[in-house]
DNA sequence: ATGGTAGGTATCCTA
């Protein structure tokens, strides 16, 4: 079966209805992830999603702040959500699929402006929530797992993933610090970055422009923070991969655009 | 060099 999951930073689910019907419609996802749900769960919008063809769901949310969500056509199993750093907060949220496919749905901190940890504790902890993934993946490395890991990363590893990657060598999402340490993370376990197996790492490619911009289309100031990764098990699966640009300029758009990947499994 | 916008919450935090 053919198997399509997207992910989408919605920044505010309950914000986001219009968009997330076109996401429904137009790309037509088996699984959607979302995170920067900003919602606790007793006020999670099931009714729309249910009403979308999502019967399946699994909510992992929090007042005003991040959250990650699953929607599924297909049954969701085991379901649940794992802490890092010590940290009470709602980041990662775990599924399985049929076909024993596990599905990692994650919110990596933005990590503030200054990119020193010493002096910026939210920077110390997006490098030490890396850290520990990194370690907690590098554990189950070889056991042949058939895993999918989605989010917003919120580091744009390579340097066709930003606009400028000299000018942003110093700017949170795209240090040296950062960088390293995601490769770290991708290859404790091994897993192929699927969308840049479709698009090749040598041309420009974004998932996020920011609200401050006068024009965010033409300045195209943009980043790649959202990715979709597979472990060795599954990387001869991919068919495709898609980001839709198109979606930072529909109406009431969040920062970032959905990224898709079609998996024949 | 600076400030720009958006979302959630309740007056300022985060992105």
């Amino acid at each position: 079966m053919r198997l399509r999951i997207t992910t989408w930073n919605a920044n505010s689910v309950r914000l986001r209805e219009a968009a997330l019907r076109r996401i429904v419609a137009e790309i037509r996802p088996d699984v959607l992830c979302l995170q920067e749900t900003k919602v606790e769960d007793h006020r999670f919008p099931h009714e729309l999603f249910a009403e979308l063809g999502f019967p399946h769901r699994h909510v992992h949310g929090q007042k005003a702040y991040h959250g990650v969500a699953i929607l599924s056509k297909l049954p969701l199993e085991d379901c649940h959500a794992r802490k890092w750093c010590g940290v009470d907060d709602c980041r990662h949220a775990i599924c399985r699929l049929p076909g024993g496919i596990e599905l990692h749905d994650l919110y990596v901190p933005a990590g503030g402006d200054v990119p020193d940890p010493e002096a910026n504790p939210k920077f110390a902890h997006k490098l030490a929530m890396l850290r520990e993934l990194t370690d907690w993946f590098a554990d189950r490395r070889g056991d042949g797992a058939r895993l999918v890991l989605v989010g917003d990363l919120n580091i744009a590893p390579l340097e066709n993933d930003v606009w400028s990657h000299k000018q942003l060598l110093e700017v949170v999402s795209h240090t040296p610090v950062e960088t390293e340490g995601l490769g770290a993370l991708q290859r404790a376990y091994g897993f192929l970055d699927a969308v840049r197996t479709v698009i090749p790492p040598e041309k420009k490619l974004y998932t996020w422009w920011s609200y401050r911009a006068r024009d965010w289309d033409a300045s195209d100031r943009g980043r790649r923070l959202d990715h979709i990764w597979l472990s060795p098990a599954l990387a001869p699966t991919l068919v495709t991969a898609e980001v839709r640009r198109d979606a930072r300029g529909w109406e009431n758009p969040s920062d970032h655009v959905p990224v898709t990947v079609e998996l024949e499994v």
